[in-house]
DNA sequence: CCTCGTTTAGTAGTTGGTACTAGAATCAGT
DNA sequence: ACTGATTCTAGTACCAACTACTAAACGAGG
């Protein structure tokens, strides 16, 4: 097995310690076949905090009531937003998200990424969809990027109707029209 | 301020380092004016793991929990089905479906039942989602029981329609109309 | 007063680090 | 092949937050 140059072990060990943030530089340091002095250093470029602290960060977004709200109820990833005018989203297809024969995924995930995008856009105490008409235009398949696009159309005070996209490498997979109740604290009457 | 007795500094100390379990023994030590040796004498007897154990621990808690939402196959527990007709299933509503601050069901959670169950009643090799209208009548609140029914409109040798009902103790909470794409082959062409 | 439960103090050792210095190995270009 | 930079390894001193242990002081009851 030969070892990996600088550059691509960085990439891997950000992998590596995102999916399992769990891992001492001990253990790192075996993985990688180097020893903890490079780890270490290797850390201290990225910014990757010390083991501890990753596990207490982890602990953290469970008892963070008011940072789950943006991180913890939605699916994919949110790459821009803009509140209350539009929102991006990255979700990518894993193992469990996919059917087991033909490794197309199930059109919840698809449906989930979308609403959960439409519920963030929405920068109001209470955002819940009402109606939604939804197109799979081609199936996603195991590994692909999908990059969700939503579009605040209107906000009248109480509805907000949102349209989305979803691409993979540009080409359409998904659309829907959404139509969120919504409402604020004391800022409209209803 | 008077001092605790032993077996009442104990039992406060069970609650606090279960409310917050972040707190080292030396904040704990000054919180209920005692020393460190106290305290550590208190967790020994109490069974406490030292506080990095306890952040470990409640970090794993939130990685399962992730892991163990994220590779559900089929939201929803099927109770009755015949095939190409129609199909019964029944979801409830836990803690990881609906949003913290309302209780209130997630509408993916919703939208996954009834897409997997139009999924289940085709009876053939390949059925995917390809458009559908839904509409959110009621939230579905923590604990609920959703059953949800889907009914076979007609199949005309590609494309499923179906219309499916969702009920929480008889009350409409959700309704849609799904078209469902599918083949014997398992070959689909956008 | 003495005793026993309780509390405090102090020491040695552990884990998983930070921060730093210094030297060895490797590679890239001339 | 030699030079110089990059990369890796080694080693030291230090830290937080402990465990595990010993020993002493306190405090109220018999």
């Amino acid at each position: 097995m030969v070892k990996y140059k600088k550059t691509e072990r960085q990439e891997l060990l950000l992998e590596r310690v995102s999916s399992d943030p769990f891992l001492t530089d001990e253990r790192l340091a075996e993985i990688f076949k180097v020893s903890i002095q490079t780890i270490r250093l290797d850390r201290l470029e990225l910014d990757i905090p010390e083991v501890r602290e990753r596990i207490k960060h982890v602990a953290r977004e469970e008892t963070d009531k008011i940072r789950s709200l943006s991180l913890q109820e939605v699916i994919g990833e949110i790459i821009d937003i803009e509140l209350n005018d539009h929102a991006l989203s990255l979700f990518i297809a894993e193992e469990g998200h996919v059917f087991k024969k033909n490794k197309i995924a199930r059109g919840h995930y698809l449906f989930a990424q979308a609403n959960s995008l439409c519920v963030a856009v929405i920068d109001q105490p209470l955002a819940l969809t009402k109606t939604a008409q939804i197109d799979f235009v081609r199936p996603v398949k195991l590994g692909d990027k999908v990059i969700s696009k939503a579009v605040v159309e209107k906000m009248d005070g109480r509805i907000a109707t949102i349209q989305v996209v979803s691409k993979v490498e540009q080409r359409l997979v998904f659309k829907g029209r959404f139509e969120m109740y919504y409402t604020g604290e004391g800022e409209y009457d209803g």
